[in-house]
DNA sequence: ACACAATCGGATAGGGCATTCCACTTGGTT
DNA sequence: AACCAAGTGGAATGCCCTATCCGATTGTGT
């Protein structure tokens, strides 16, 4: 609409003090790292410490959580709509498809913030809601090439991928070490429920061990 | 091995007194109503609240955490026991197998506490983990005999219905009151990928807008 | 070099939670 | 009826979190 900035660069209405500026992407690194590895339930007074600055700092850059959500994701979220733009654009479109939806999976199994961001609305974080919009048109343009093209079921519907996410989502944040394991196969069994030949070939299971060892104290209930 | 009880009820070395023993039973059919409606989350003041006891109650009956979820869940689990062994024994391997997976996960979508305690590992709780060690050992035997039966893919590995709970977990925890539509339409997904002729039915997507709306605000990060 | 507004960060208020403590009450036995 | 160990509930403690306040510091335009 507004031919305005993509970039968010310069929105505020004055430009920061270089040492807050300085402060402030010191502040969006250390998120993004405990974003990465904790989730979005990280405390702000950890995210303040991670990134050397006092917590006064942090709330007057970003006085809710959730700015501080959109300002760290803002571009993985955009890469993840360009992802979905090239899919869309690929020869292949069941190749886009099954390409598109193993690459989304796989950033959630490496960045639990961003797995938790996939799968939930921000009403008011716009930035962050229309890439998730325009990735999600890009990728309801695919679904119809690869029905067209006879290798996508008919039957399969936009909405199939945010189910996809939310229990991707939900294997990550169970089971511990085998992770990524555990959802390589849910992505597997996925696609070959999505696809109208039924062939694709299946990641291995995790073993048993590995699955119940991780699913230990995932949740923090206090067992003791 | 021992011939001792398998209710659990007298395990105490001594007898509670009449009113404590009432309201033990007061405490656990609170839980059992918080758990279901929050998850295993929920604060153990608001269940002494919802019992009507005092916190101090709560705890001297259930010093830790884990001994309350053991005793809520006894009774749900051994019927998930109960569900699989039946299952097992069913004529049609296959429709034994469908049918105790669209049970378990519809136990799931209607009691938010056992949806995790079906993804959980509590080595503690030995009553739980005995029960869900049977249901498995039951259900890798029909996994066996649906196999033969040529209903069921050979690459499928019994590790697969772990992972299915976690995701299934996922989606339920995720949305809110299009939960129930997102998880039948999930393991319709699953079952699909699972079958050797791939031609179960599907059930319905929930809209986008049913699913969107439910994803607001569902993990408590404050949006403001 | 100076002045001052922007910025900083520790301190602090306020709330929720798990867990313990303790003065009081009560069921059950004699 | 009387006794007392078992049982009770609420207050107290300690931890972690969000959010705000305020005196001290510092970048920057002149």
């Amino acid at each position: 609409m507004e031919p305005s900035s993509e970039s968010g660069m310069c929105k505020r209405a004055r430009r920061l003090r270089s040492d807050a500026e300085q402060n402030r992407d010191r502040i969006i690194e250390a998120a993004r790292k405990v974003y990465r590895r904790e989730g979005l339930g990280a405390s702000m007074a950890s995210i303040a410490r991670a990134a050397g600055v006092g917590i006064a700092t942090l709330f007057r850059r970003f006085p809710t959580r959730m700015e501080l959500i959109a300002a760290v994701f803002e571009e993985p979220m955009r890469r993840n709509r360009d992802a979905a733009v090239a899919a869309r654009d690929e020869e292949s479109a069941w190749e886009g498809f099954r390409g598109y939806v193993e690459t989304v999976c796989g950033l959630q199994a490496v960045n639990r913030g961003f797995a938790e961001v996939l799968t939930m609305n921000y009403g008011t974080a716009k930035v962050l809601e229309r890439q998730r919009q325009e990735a999600f048109e890009a990728f309801t343009e695919l679904i119809g090439r690869a029905k067209r093209e006879g290798r996508l079921r008919e039957d399969f519907s936009p909405e199939d991928l945010p189910i996809l996410l939310m229990a991707n989502a939900g294997v990550l944040g169970t089971v511990g070490d085998a992770g990524p394991a555990a959802s390589k196969r849910l992505v597997g069994q996925m696609l070959r429920a999505f696809s109208e030949s039924g062939s694709e070939p299946l990641p291995p299971a995790p073993g048993p061990k590995e699955l119940f060892r991780g699913m230990v104290r995932q949740r923090r209930i206090g067992g003791g």
